[in-house]
RNA sequence: UGGGACGUCGCCAAGUGGUAAGGCUCUGGGUUUUGAUCUCAGCAUUCGUAGGUUCGAUCCCUACCGUCCCAGCCA
């Protein structure tokens, strides 16, 4: 259709080069989290890639949980790692797999090792295996315990597994090479003791594997094709290849790295962001300024935005840091398509319309949905004698770029008559608290018959019928563009006014029975997403209406 | 002065021995009952730097500079 076809990836030109020599049959991916924390944009990249490239190519991908460690894990985590998965789109092939699911497997090819000759127990405690890895610049030691006999170290690691020694009295290590430059590769340990149940074995196992020697043989046990996995493990690479040079494994899986993706303003560390929950700087990990999968869920990012986003900023190898404002432009994006339109009025203030009749005051409205798209249909506005217009919209006087309510002037009610100001009412602290003004005949729908044209347009909502509700406004979480760069401590820059709560807020009566599965568009003020703190079932009087907003309005207007 | 990776516009990001795509941001104009949307236009004589090879280099070679990762019985 159109010549501007997007360029190919470096993951996608290996794939298809190995579908075209014959060497991929069929593609197979996984996305590995361990489940320690909460899904955050970086894994979306994650996600976006692995589940991607199985459904661009014919393939398939695997959620698996890379459970080796259960000291930090939980099921919390594997319940909300798969339900982030499924909203954000994708899905798993057959069952969910677990790292842990491979232990018995594992075992084996540990004391296959151990047979070869490639493997030891050994006794060095944790400082001491520190010791004689040696440094960045100099070569390690070999452990005093490397060559042991072959019975003893099989005699050895079936007593580790049978729980018969203390938390790290012992290790596996395999035998590589205490020089080598790649640090990995310094003997590393692929078993350790923990004493310990497991949220999956139970209490099984005393002794659990390493990420090095599970990862890679859980490709291949689940025939990996392309295991795409972060930079930071390209230094793995090596060792990842070293076992599956070095065991009977059922295929050959190939790792590549790409770069993980960064956003200014955020952070995207589980560590990080598990302190702002555990220090209550935020409310939960679903709190809508956390850069969680749920937490933008829950403060309106659409699935969609998210994908689009992520496709966006491109695979690379190069390490970057994406703006913010093309995360924001993703998600105006989508919404500015998708979200119904409605006036909620933020900061209220009272408008009389003067000349209009005191009885029967009341008229009904017709309004679209969507300015550009028909289809959305049409809601009704209920237009009253009295009004609330935000306290942004009206001045007293003001030059003329502000086209807003001013006195002696014109502005347009949206969807409605264009009216004029005549005088403001003030407290006795000299605060405006209402705006007399009266509509112009004839305006709805037309232009006024004097030819005098309004110059702007704001929004309003009836004084005497409308949905009261809450309304949180959310600002970035961080005052610095990089609150975690260079080792910075993150807490030092955290914005005080990240959340900004507005109550007796007034929404149009449309917003009675608000919308649950998309944000909705507040003419003039941003997208707004009903939060779960909301109560609607409740009688009319009773029910709670809390919003979120998601992103204001792209705003290019100079103050 | 150990090993590995990376450096193309403010930010992402294509590109290739033959004369720098695209998106975001930004700037200016038009349309507009959202200061939104939409739309038009502008925005790298230059590809980290310096040499070299070549008729010609961002792309090849060399050196240098800069950034990131690795010394968990974390993943």
């Amino acid at each position: 259709m159109t010549d501007t076809e997007k360029p190919l990836n470096f993951i996608e030109k290996v794939i298809e080069e190995d579908l075209a020599s014959g060497k991929t049959k069929q593609v197979q991916t996984r996305f590995p989290p361990e489940p320690n924390g909460y899904l955050h944009i970086g894994h979306a990249k994650s996600i976006c890639l692995n589940f991607g490239l199985a459904q661009k190519y014919g393939g398939q991908c695997n959620l698996r949980f890379d459970d080796t460690n259960p000291a930090k894990e939980d099921v919390e985590y594997v319940e909300s790692i798969k339900e982030d998965v499924k909203w954000l789109g994708f899905e798993w092939a057959d069952e969910v797999k677990f790292s842990s699911g491979y232990f018995d497997q594992l075992y084996d090819w540990a004391v296959h090792l151990i047979k070869e000759g490639k493997a030891y127990v050994c006794d060095l405690t944790q400082e001491e295996t520190r010791e004689y890895r040696g440094t960045l610049t100099e070569p390690g030691k070999n452990s005093p315990f490397r060559d042991r006999s072959v019975e003893e170290n099989l005699d050895l690691f079936e007593r580790m597994r049978d729980g018969e020694f203390e938390d790290g009295a012992r290790s596996l290590r395999v035998k590589i090479d205490m020089a080598h430059g790649n640090m990995h590769m310094r003997d590393p340990i692929i078993y350790r003791i923990k004493n310990m149940a497991h949220h999956q074995t139970g209490d099984k196992w005393h002794i659990y594997p390493s990420y090095d020697y599970a990862h890679g043989q859980g490709d291949a046990i689940e025939g990996v094709t392309h295991s795409v996995c972060t930079l930071e493990f390209a230094e793995h690479q090596p060792l990842y290849n070293w076992f599956i040079e070095n065991l009977p494994v059922p295929a050959i899986p190939r790792q590549y790295e790409f770069s993980r993706l960064n956003v200014n303003y955020l952070v995207t560390s589980k560590r990080k962001l598990k302190q702002l929950v555990d220090e209550n700087i935020v409310n939960g990990w679903d709190d809508p300024r956390m850069p969680t999968i749920s937490g933008m869920r829950r403060r309106g990012f659409t699935a969609q935005s998210i994908r689009n986003f992520i496709e966006s900023t491109g695979v690379t190898r190069v390490d970057g840091v994406v703006d913010m404002s093309q995360l924001e432009f993703s998600i105006r994006e989508d919404l500015n398509e998708n979200a119904p339109r409605a006036m909620c009025i933020l900061r209220p203030l009272k408008v009389t319309l003067w000349n209009v009749p005191e009885e029967n005051s009341t008229d009904y409205l017709v309004a679209p949905n969507h300015p550009q798209n028909e289809e959305m249909g049409t809601r009704t506005l209920i237009f009253d004698r009295e009004i609330y217009i935000d306290k942004e919209d009206f001045r007293e006087e003001a030059n003329k770029k502000y086209k807003r309510l001013v006195i002696g002037k014109r502005v347009r009610l949206r969807n409605a008559y264009v009216i004029e100001a005549d005088e403001a009412v003030k407290d006795k602290n000299g605060e405006i608290i209402e705006v007399k003004a009266r509509i112009i005949e004839g305006t709805l729908g037309n232009n006024p018959a004097d030819g005098i044209k309004p110059k702007g347009v704001i929004h309003w909502v009836s004084a005497i019928q409308n949905v009261d509700c809450e309304v949180r406004l959310y600002d970035r979480l961080y005052n610095d563009v990089a609150p975690d760069a260079g080792g910075k401590d993150h807490l030092e820059s955290i914005n005080p006014n990240s959340l900004e709560v507005l109550t007796g807020c007034k929404g149009e009566v449309s917003l009675q029975a608000p919308r649950t599965d998309i944000p909705y568009q507040f003419e003039r003020e941003g997208y707004y997403f009903l939060d779960k703190d909301s109560d609607v079932d409740k009688d009319l009087e009773e029910q709670k209406l809390v919003f979120n907003r998601t992103i204001g309005l792209r705003d290019t207007w100079e103050k």
